[in-house]
DNA sequence: TGTATACATTTGTATATACAATTGTTGTAG
DNA sequence: CTACAACAATTGTATATACAAATGTATACA
């Protein structure tokens, strides 16, 4: 992955700059490949991402609140996109009683089946992307990563 | 910038995944910043970013298509992100006499006004959030995201 | 010349996201 | 007990993005 060659630019980039533009370059490579690696089954990676939380929960259900803490890319709307899995079937939302301000989402039998089928690909991809990079390069990178 | 603690996991995330997440993570937050400088002037990282390539060309005027190659973030619909930056009048559109179905685009002098005032917040923030790291570092993250 | 093909951009449409305002619920100070 | 603030989620709206189809232009070639 060379920053001049796909931003198709000769000019000599200053490092702090061609840093941040090499890291944005990579995190496109990688949505990239996710999205396309989730598109048979339906699901966003933001929708994949609500799905694996749900599972790690276990029986506890979770809130949109929490869903959001706990999400890579918090976005502004999790009613939304919960909106989405609920129509798909792949989980069940409910009010809590205990305090009514509160949802409880809880992910489906068919959601957990669809998650199993995602996960093997999932790891695929996640490999192949990183199989250029040893197990102390990959420690390394996540030392630097640390510090911005 | 703790993977575990942003989103709110006890359990041992495999080094891939843990990677691949820290990058996404970081990525936000590179676009959080800049979004949030870039905000006052009312353009996005990717109008920034189609200015600057504008910049670059000196006198030549760009195209649609040599635009999205040059873009950090190829995106499907240059017309549009263009179309903004000629109702701020930040930019020119004319249609090449030399080949009809090329579009000539160019910076205009309010363009490149706003543009240097940008050029001042941007360079700011992108000392920032590379702050914590050394020339030597940023070279070796170069070096490793390179693999990926 | 006419027709097919490739090229460059634009338009249409569905979905995604950001942000603000609103609704309904709970806790609390007086 | 009531008024008010804080909380959790939803809705509205504008903008952004992805993807496919359509438009207009140039090139090749029989």
């Amino acid at each position: 992955m060379n920053v001049e060659e796909i931003i198709k630019t000769q000019k000599k980039i200053p490092l702090p700059s061609r840093t941040l533009i090499h890291l944005m370059l990579v995190n496109n490579k990688i949505m990239e490949r996710i999205t396309g690696a989730l598109k048979p089954y339906g699901v966003s990676p933001q929708q994949f991402n609500v799905l694996r939380i749900l599972r790690g929960q276990g029986d506890r259900p979770a809130n949109l609140s929490t869903l959001n803490d706990r999400m890579v890319s918090k976005m502004s709307n999790t009613t939304r996109l919960v909106d989405k899995l609920l129509a798909k079937g792949f989980v069940d939302r409910a009010i809590c009683e205990a305090n009514r301000r509160k949802v409880e989402i809880t992910i489906t039998a068919e959601g957990l089946a669809v998650l199993e089928k995602m996960d093997e690909v999932m790891r695929l991809t996640e490999a192949d992307l990183v199989a250029g990079l040893s197990d102390t390069e990959l420690i390394e990178l996540n030392t630097l990563l640390d510090k911005i």
